[in-house]
DNA sequence: GTCTATACTCTGATAGAC
DNA sequence: GTCTATCAGAGTATAGAC
């Protein structure tokens, strides 16, 4: 998905400063409230430099968004079949909600692509995202039919599992705010989640 | 908290169109991807005329976002620490998804200024917001020490409950993507989400 | 109260010197 | 590869006629 690779070290530093700035931008702002003069100050360069680098504002998005997606279904795709039900599942929560804490910036990109009704991912999500859902579904509820795990719709499993582990890197601004500067969010809400995921699970 | 008020019938209606178009822009572009065009057209006025009603971008902005604060926080305001327990949980679950099944845009207009890191909600979130979850976290820890519902980390049951909520109607895109144009996500949503809270608050 | 016309700024993108 | 200069269009906002 990335464009054709760079041929100088400057090049390759020049294009990760890019789209590091660009994230931090398109992240905040969405792609119509982003703009280059900011992202080409994040990453120190001139305005006409950075189109050197990338033929487009549309260009650099896409780029972050190609990026994105593989490492978004990632932790989804290893939820095994052949392993312990409900080990499997805390896994992936607790990979998911690693994954806020680690990249709460590729979260809220992709958040704000869904909120804005998601026009550059829709595609993605009719497609790889909805067929990986529904592959795992069956998996779910085998896994019920078994008697292992307690019988749940399995779609909104994952759903909840979304929705809890990313309001951590998406809502932090809230989260924070009212939590204040206690303890870090995330050891409290790893805690919490798989007290949560235990309960609900067990047959 | 709003401006002075209509004196006509006529005025009356054109602020709320506006109010109602910029909800509609703001909610899908954030405040900087919104332009008065768009919600001029959406109001059905040009856009000097919409400048009349409202001095400014930014005061139709505030409009709205001073509207709604109140409006979110209502459904936690009436936890009852007088109600059965989990009931009176289960009833303020009921109730926020209803508001995002009902209010789909408010919500996403709430979210959206929260990704963008809430710079203008940041006050009324550390203020009226964070007191009043401290209050209503005081309620639930003391339903768990007399043993009524298990004992969690109340501040993150509060998170819990809006994440898994407001989910449904910011990541709509997502949600109505993977699961196709079957029945209501909010009819099974209702289920999945009771007992979850269900099992999860069972002493 | 509402419109046309317009001022002025910002934004994405290009040309061309070095 | 990077810069200065600049363009065309979109954006917010105002002036002033009706």
């Amino acid at each position: 998905m990335d464009d054709s690779p760079p041929r100088t070290r400057i090049q390759a530093r020049n294009r990760e400063s890019i789209l590091d700035a660009a994230l931090e931008v398109f992240s905040q702002h969405g792609f119509r409230g982003a703009t280059l003069d900011q992202i080409a100050e994040g990453a120190g360069l001139s305005k006409p430099n950075l189109l050197y680098y990338f033929p487009s504002k549309d260009a650099i998005h896409e780029a972050l968004l190609s990026q994105l997606l593989d490492a978004w279904l990632d932790p989804l795709r290893e939820l095994d079949e052949a392993g312990e039900p409900v080990d499997e599942v805390l896994t992936y929560v607790r990979r998911k909600l690693a994954m806020s804490r680690d990249f709460p910036r590729e979260s809220r990109l992709f958040a704000g692509e869904i909120l804005r009704g998601a026009p550059r991912l829709r595609t993605a999500i009719e497609g790889e995202l909805r067929d990986l859902v529904a592959e795992k579904a069956v998996v779910l509820t085998r896994w019920m039919d078994e008697g292992r795990i307690a019988r749940l719709h399995p779609v909104h499993l994952i759903f909840s599992i979304w929705a809890l582990t990313q309001h951590y890197a998406d809502f932090e601004a809230q989260v924070s705010g009212v939590l204040g500067q206690g303890s870090d969010p995330y050891d409290d809400a790893a805690d919490y989640l798989r007290t949560l995921f235990t309960r609900l699970l067990a047959p």
